[in-house]
DNA sequence: TACCCAAATGAGGATTCCCGTAAGGAATCC
DNA sequence: GGATTCCTTACGGGAATCCTCATTTGGGTA
């Protein structure tokens, strides 16, 4: 089983119940962090003293308070993470459950495991770690079956989600051409981005653009 | 202090943190609910065991399951639970920190306390129960402060925020201005309705109205 | 090179939205 | 009663969008 564990998790409170579970698995050494940039130093002091962590437990979101921080979310500590020890499993423990984000973690950070807080946390959290300890991937049931029905989220890629975001912004259609060509991206005419659009519209069932925005935010592409 | 207490919350962490923090103020009897109808259910019966709780502790966020529910969300529980026993007080404990909903809990559902999940929530809990006991209301700070920035918000009206909804469903202004129509609104031209949007927008800040729905998504407005 | 295909662009007209102006009513105040 | 204010509604011009279709561009390929 793992040795040397990381949680970082902003309440208190969970941060408790989590270090109690880890110790149920008989996890000897366990450390918790409140803050992003501390997780980061301890990982990295950790390294240094050639006794490295081997798993990080990690929320998504962290409050903002009086201290200043570089890393403000734990997407940006995961990032930060595997370029500092690449080798680290990483187990994600949110209440997220916005399929867009959560695919992008998958995709793009390459974690190993996924639990969404919830009735049965600290079970799931249990079988996480055992399966990732295995050398496996692990999932919570419940967005595995949201995973399923992502077809229309593959689709869409930087452009399309830079786009969502820039229309999100205010940006009207001629401003978000010139920001494009600006840029040299290809499809930058104003009647390209028209296209594109559409092309989400009809994707994602939108009947007005501000519905397209609407349900853009609700499935966490922006 | 408060004798008998109600927590409902579907995180089985949080749960155990809550109980424990509770016992520490030497609360006697302290029940936990992974559900809202369950917990409505145990309101109803500790008041007809004449001995009804004097305090419900709820969140605001329930996950589905295989489980069959009536009430969804921590404002139904709120709601039921104000009719069945309304002297009963209430904290509020979630996560949520976009505006428009806690000031909706706070105008509408009269809670007697708000505390936000995060770094020092126990300790936060713990002055909410002190506070509200004594008969006052309780609010987290960083709360406080956020609500002193809602003059917008508290410009928007019922019809407002429907019109809102409206158009983050996808519905056309004329559609819009029938269906206000049958409802036998006032100001249910298409005419008044684009004055509507248009004032949101401008107290807003919107350039589009696809940023005027971001915005009031983001603010928890819709 | 010549050809083909797909993507990108451009142009237009229809529709919708935006925004200012003004007419009509109801309520209020003098 | 008359003036004023506030609200609703109607209308029109201009802007932005939606939508369709033709044209151009930029690779691949025989």
């Amino acid at each position: 089983m793992f040795q040397n564990v990381l949680i970082a998790e902003d309440q208190n409170t969970i941060n408790k119940g989590v270090e109690r579970t880890l110790t149920e698995m008989k996890i000897a050494t366990i450390v918790t962090s409140q803050y992003c940039d501390e997780a980061l130093l301890k990982i990295k002091a950790a390294q240094n003293e050639e006794n490295p962590f081997d798993l990080l437990i990690t929320d998504l979101s962290f409050k903002a308070d009086h201290r200043k921080r570089k890393l403000t979310s734990g997407q940006e500590l995961i990032k930060a993470v595997r370029t500092a020890q690449p080798t680290i499993k990483i187990i994600v423990f949110s209440v997220e459950h916005r399929i867009g984000k959560i695919k992008s973690l998958m995709d793009n950070l390459d974690i190993d495991g996924y639990v969404e807080k919830g009735r049965e946390e600290s079970k799931e959290l249990k079988k996480a770690i055992k399966k990732v300890f295995a050398g496996n991937k692990y999932c919570s049931s419940s967005i595995t079956q949201l995973l399923r029905n992502t077809d229309d989220i593959a689709q869409i890629d930087k452009y399309d989600e830079l786009l969502l975001q820039l229309v999100a912004k205010g940006l009207k259609r001629e401003q978000i051409a010139t920001y494009f060509k600006k840029r040299g991206f290809s499809a930058s005419s104003v009647s390209s981005i028209e296209k594109r659009v559409n092309k989400l519209k009809v994707l994602f069932n939108a009947k007005t653009s501000e519905q397209l925005i609407a349900i853009a935010i609700d499935r966490g592409l922006i």
